[in-house]
RNA sequence: UGAGGUGUAGCGCAGUUUGGUAGCGCGUCUGGUUAGGGACCAGAAGGUCGUGGGUUCAAGUCCCGUCACCUCAACCA
């Protein structure tokens, strides 16, 4: 009987993307949903990923100096009433334990939502000398915020994460960290998640409870919409008064630190499925995907197909790449739609045919390309290929994303670009009753200040423009 | 919190009007035949019908309660 054609089971891209995004993330065997609501269980498949985007990060953050601690999930709860913008910032969306042992506890613990006020509390034990300074700590580890709506990786009530914490003698300094983590995670998104992001400082009304300044990566999915891909805040003295982190500086006068806090999370997961993804699912960019190459052999039974395709995961395996061999007695069209969702990005096939040509076929998940190569040098060609996938990646996405950014000078003009999926350059007087307005009537918010462009009016009341802001609708 | 909807096999559903042996498709498992885009044959396993009570000779089906989930609204660094 005639299926449902694969195609037809995930739903498609340019009409449902929202439906198409949890269609793809639950088939492609990177989640389930948790027992608890909001929560995820990430699989193999999907942690494999995770693994990939941690190791490429953490050597970036070795190489700035940076070293890897680990604090406590449970925060007492009056350690957030310290710091007041943040404790009503978070307040709403903390998970508490009130009980344990069998009893009632004195004071409540937090599950923490951030860390900030637990390595405040520690830093001020810590830092008593400008010759302690800096501290430039990072940890990975689990978080938990009670949202009301949920969807995987894009924001589930427990997610991944890490987040760095830096405490600085000067202002300067601790401003200089907050913008080189950010170019850090611009690098990072740009060569190795192929995605293109745009950096730029929050307005008050996005940035972070308790920040003196938040600057945001935002990263555009493929309907148009955005997504925060990681954010670097520079937190001033905030931290350092309410949790009295002081030293004493070569003048020989007690003062307060200057810190930083910086952050990425499992959502780059959810970035690197919406902005790549086609109908077929999932297409990883070569660094992260767990399997860069899959090997399907064709009427594996015949004379020497598998000795070949062993010979070939051989071959490459001694040069680096991740690659399986689907040994399994699917048939090959099975193989290649199941492959092709995962997102591989690259397939090589076998058969009698190829073996006596000496030649393979490969594809590219990317571009849904086969091409011919040579059995002698398959390993280098797949290599260079893979390279070339890589950068493709990166420049598809930025060529989509550069021809959906668009400007406007009125709210009608907001409205028209952002419903149309772009992202809209306009002119903002600064006042938070404009930044309302726009939200109410077009239901975009603020993304980031565009650097180095000017707009004369505020594209709502039409007064003196103080920043040309980016708009967009938001994950 | 306001409005609507859904709970029956791993997943998707029918059956409820009119009470009478628990069904279908997909998936899973076993054995075999196949193989260049989701192949085919044969066999098998799998269910406290969300949950508590009531009516009845008899309840998935009728009555009362209750819980969970979904959609929209609201809320949301």
């Amino acid at each position: 009987m005639a299926k449902e054609s694969f195609v037809e089971q995930i739903a498609d891209i340019e009409k449902d993307f929202p439906q198409w995004y949890t269609d793809v993330v639950l088939k492609t065997g990177l989640v389930d949903y948790g027992p608890v609501k909001g929560t995820m269980v990430i699989r193999p498949y999907g942690y494999a990923i995770w693994e990939n985007i941690q190791s490429e990060l953490d050597s970036r953050f070795k190489a700035t100096g940076h070293k890897n601690a680990y604090f406590p999930l449970l925060i007492p709860m009056s350690f957030f009433t310290k710091e007041a913008e943040h404790v009503e910032g978070f307040a709403p969306e903390v998970a508490v334990v009130t009980h344990a042992g069998g009893e009632e506890l004195s004071e409540p613990l937090a599950i923490r939502p951030t860390s900030e006020t637990i390595f405040g509390s520690m830093y001020s034990k810590w830092i008593q000398s400008y010759r302690d300074l800096p501290v430039l700590i990072n940890q990975w580890a689990n978080v938990m915020r009670w949202e009301k709506t949920t969807r995987p990786f894009l924001r589930t009530s427990e997610f991944l994460w890490q987040e760095g914490h830096t405490a600085h003698a000067t202002e300067d300094e601790a401003l200089e960290e907050t913008m080189k983590m950010l170019a850090v995670y611009k690098e990072f998104a740009e060569n190795v998640l192929a995605i293109p992001v745009i950096c730029g400082k929050k307005t008050e009304k996005e940035k972070f409870a308790g920040a003196v300044a938040t600057f945001g990566m935002e990263a555009m999915m493929k309907d148009g919409k955005s997504l925060q891909a990681g954010t670097s805040h520079y937190l001033g003295q905030n931290f350092a008064k309410a949790f009295d982190i002081k030293f004493l500086d070569k003048d020989g006068v007690q003062k307060n630190v200057y810190t930083s806090s910086w952050g990425v999370s499992t959502r780059l997961i959810g970035a690197l499925i919406m902005a790549h993804g086609d109908n077929r699912g999932l297409i990883l960019p070569p660094k992260v995907a767990p399997c860069q190459v899959v090997i399907v052999p064709i009427a594996a039974k015949k004379g020497g197909v598998m000795e070949a395709c062993a010979d070939i995961k051989a071959k490459l395996e001694k040069a680096g790449v991740r690659v399986i061999l689907d040994e399994t007695d699917n048939s090959p069209g099975w193989k290649f739609n199941e492959w092709e969702m995962k997102g591989v990005p690259l397939r090589i096939e076998l058969g009698p045919r190829d073996l006596e040509a000496g030649k393979a076929l490969i594809f590219r998940r990317d571009t849904l390309e086969k091409a011919e190569v040579q059995l002698d040098n398959i390993a280098k060609t797949t290599q260079q290929l893979l390279d070339t996938v890589q950068k493709d990646m990166l420049e598809a996405a930025r060529v989509r994303r550069d021809n959906k950014i668009v400007y406007a000078n009125d709210l009608k003009g907001i409205l028209n670009g952002v419903e149309g999926g772009n992202f809209v350059k306009a002119g903002w007087c600064g006042c938070r009753e404009c930044e309302d307005k726009i939200k109410a009537e077009t239901a975009a918010t603020a993304r980031v200040f565009a650097e180095g462009e000017t707009s004369k009016t505020c594209a709502v009341c039409g007064k003196k423009a103080e920043h040309t802001v980016i708009f967009a609708r938001a994950y």
